[in-house]
DNA sequence: CGAGGTTTGTGCACGCGTTCACAAGGCGTA
DNA sequence: TACGCCTTGTGAACGCGTGCACAAACCTCG
């Protein structure tokens, strides 16, 4: 913890990387050589002051009155996310979630590799998914020692989700995205995120509640009520 | 706008409402009655008090001494959240996420129904998934007009996200579940959600290139140990 | 080579969210 | 009723992230 200046990077900016590598890629494709950081903001969706903020914590890799170099920044970009190394995952449940994630090509594209699948349905394993073929739950450790996969997929039901990550941990994972609806607990020194649909869901709800309370007055009395659960 | 005092809950805590209700259903389902701060925080994974703060916002619905009733807490927070009506939601796209999604329980559990499902390959459209007949992406104004469905989910390929997005907010719908992985362009008084896969993934990666990089020296010294910490 | 135009990098102020710490208030018991 | 225990509700301080505004730096053109 003596030189670590430049790793001071803020989670705000570390999610928006990705945002920008992925329009920075675009304009690649598209032809472009540099690119402003308000040309990159506006691809992004955020303001120009944020873009530069947040590029100037991996260096100064901008040149004053022309922009950025796009290639540039892609790699540089992607070598601070640990992109220039591929990484092993495994998917643990392979019910529509799993299948879909198996099948999502946005993962490969960024240089993460599909270890191995596993689910404990017996119908389920031996299938072949995305080319691989499903395999025991109970494997899991073996799997993940061996090849040294570092990153988990958590694709099972809530009930399941907290056993599959405490073997996923004890196998070695250090880094685990959780699907499933339970609050997971694990060691310090790993990392989980956490995507959850029916959140997604509830919070577009309150928006939308918001939205229509708006065009009609507050009534105070009761009008009318649902199921309370 | 006078006495919205009680509308300005913060975008923070409207995002963890949602996992307080999931914990008091949990404890409701459990038995238990009442629930205290503190452990209510420790359900949900938040400290406690931040869940009297956010709970403040609702309104003084605790007792001290004793803590929350879980049972009208949970009737207060789903008020909130709009949870006490039905939202009819649209999902285009049915390939492997639109399925997943489709059949994912936890809408309808928080009262989200499937109004339609929609595609635009032929061979797909008249497939059953979950009960419903895929519909072609051409119907998707009239089906939104005539059931005044306000929600929509965005499972296809990018580029055609920004199309389903235009047709969907022409014909009414105001909140918008994406998971395409593109900025969506909507008019204010459209909201928009995003969840990205790939950006989860790249946001691990960087957290685990640094546990990596923190136990050996930027040079070549490969001395790999298991997890420290 | 100098001037003008353009864009980066960043110091600084502001605002939001988190956390602490404690007064206010309810309950049980004697 | 009075006392002690417990938990809420919230004022206030702190810290992080955002956005502004501008100096520094680079390029082009004359």
């Amino acid at each position: 913890m003596t030189e670590l200046r430049r790793r001071g990077i803020p989670d705000a900016t570390v999610a928006r990387l990705p945002v920008y590598l992925r329009s920075l890629v675009a304009l690649a494709e598209a032809g472009e050589t540099t690119v402003s950081s308000d040309a990159l903001a506006g691809a992004a969706g955020v303001n120009s002051a944020k873009v530069r903020k947040d590029l100037s914590y991996l260096g100064s890799y901008g040149t004053r009155g022309v922009g950025y170099d796009v290639q540039y920044l892609v790699y540089q970009i992607s070598r601070e996310l640990g992109l220039t190394q591929d990484w092993l995952v495994v998917i643990v449940g392979v019910g529509n979630l799993g299948h879909a994630l198996a099948n999502y090509g946005g993962f490969a594209q960024r240089g993460f590799s599909i270890a191995a699948l596993f689910d404990v349905d017996p119908r389920r394993v031996g299938e072949v998914v995305a080319g691989q073929s499903v395999r025991h739950l109970d494997d899991l450790p073996v799997v993940v020692r061996e090849s040294g996969v570092s990153i988990g997929v958590i694709a099972t039901p809530a009930h399941a989700a907290q056993d599959v990550a405490d073997s996923m941990v004890a196998s070695g994972v250090t880094s685990i995205l959780n699907f499933a609806p339970v609050l997971l607990t694990v060691p310090s020194g790993v990392d989980v995120r956490k995507v959850d649909l029916s959140i997604e869901l509830q919070i577009l709800s309150f928006h939308e509640q918001r939205k229509s309370a708006a065009t009609q007055p507050p009534v105070d009395g009761v009008v009318f009520q649902a199921a309370s659960l």
